[in-house]
DNA sequence: TGTACATCAGTGAACGCGCGTTCACTGATGTAC
DNA sequence: TGTACATCAGTGAACGCGCGTTCACTGATGTAC
């Protein structure tokens, strides 16, 4: 079926093709790198091209600009998170379980994707409204679909779609806050972190306890 | 006992310290509306001195630097938050009630102040250090004097401290995450602003519903 | 397999621009007598 | 009140710098035969 000639992988170099992935991937880890000190308005190009050992000029073969940059970089930092969701989606068990859980989970997360959180905390609210905006979307996915997990439990089904909506948000931006406590936790202090954690498995609780009463107060 | 000649005042002409602190005045301010839209890290201080109406080097008799003006637009921005606090204290009634009351009040506050929410909403977790930290060390003093308030309510008076430091964190949490959304709402669009108010009361009143319900657990 | 040409990721120099900061200055305001 | 000097908020020009963007280029990789 393949009459070309040896491929790349046979004499164990890179295509262009692959070549040009890594210092996409080389620009792209640069710029999160240098978006763990500084915001994304702070950056600058060239600062990026300098951390990933690239002239300047390159920069135009992969992005338009740095906004497109930023909507990729947007685009990636979800992806651990929205992994993180199927994870707690996985374990269908009772409220009271999904909260000591989802702490944990997403504590775990935090820690492996720091960079990451950091750059979605950070623009959530500041910067150029094209990467404001698309965060917000993101976080809006995430809260729907946990709104629909919730459906599921036997003593919300009854639930009409709004309530679940808005417990659903106040479950992401408690999650959300509960994340930028994390990472605002000066490093190698882990007796404050786990104040932090603690507290915010106190929050969910709370929370949880106020679901069952809900239906009653309507 | 004032042997001086006849006051500035009384020849309705302004001192030089007036004058002085007029331009500091006409720099904060121009800062506040052009931080309307840039994050604080892309301002630069030409354009505050070009929008202040004044040259770049008058901006340093006022100011050492941007980092400066940054932290004294904090301090100035959390002057009406803190105003906020006091009227929804002067009204000492149930939970039920301060949920209402709080949201009414909040909102209120947004729409007077939004030049200065917007300001601390943006650069709570972006940005300078020193700015996020001043932010960080404002809203713990406000959660504080929360929880002190939620300690004198009568079925909240046996709570350990750190219980209610918990639930006030959870409080003033939830109302920045109010004050974010209301912000972002676009404007002169009534009912999506009220959606948001409305699941602003919702969740506090779930979050007030779970409180009853706390100590039996503990 | 070898050759001749095409592609194109990355280069390096150049550009004009706005930046933060400094400096000697000006002229209105303030003070002493 | 008038005068002579001091103060100092604001000016305008100058500086060196890093920026984003462009351009013709190079040389390794890819393709056709």
């Amino acid at each position: 079926m393949n009459t070309r000639t040896p491929t790349r992988e046979e004499r164990k170099a890179l295509t262009r093709e692959e070549r040009k992935a890594l210092t996409r991937e080389k620009l792209m880890s640069a710029a999160l790198h240098l978006l763990d000190e500084n915001s994304f308005a702070g950056l600058s190009l060239r600062e990026v091209t300098r951390e990933a050992g690239v002239s300047p000029a390159a920069f135009y073969r992969h992005f338009d600009d740095m906004e497109e940059l930023g909507l990729v970089l947007v685009a990636e930092s979800f992806r651990p998170l929205r992994q993180m969701i199927r994870e707690v989606r996985e374990d269908p068990s009772r409220i009271e379980h999904v909260v000591r859980g989802s702490v944990e989970v997403l504590v775990h997360q935090v820690h492996e994707n720091r960079l990451s959180f950091r750059f979605i905390t950070r623009e959530r609210f500041s910067g150029v409204p094209a990467i404001r905006q698309a965060i917000a979307r993101e976080l809006q996915l995430i809260a729907s679909e946990l709104a629909t997990d919730f459906a599921r439990f036997p003593y919300l089904s009854e639930w009409t779609t709004e309530d679940l909506q808005m417990i659903a948000g106040l479950f992401v931006d408690t999650s959300v806050s509960t994340a930028e406590a994390i990472i605002e936790v000066p490093p190698s202090t882990p007796e404050l972190e786990r104040d932090v954690i603690r507290t915010a498995e106190q929050r969910l609780r709370l929370i949880a306890l106020g679901v069952p009463a809900w239906r009653s107060v309507r």
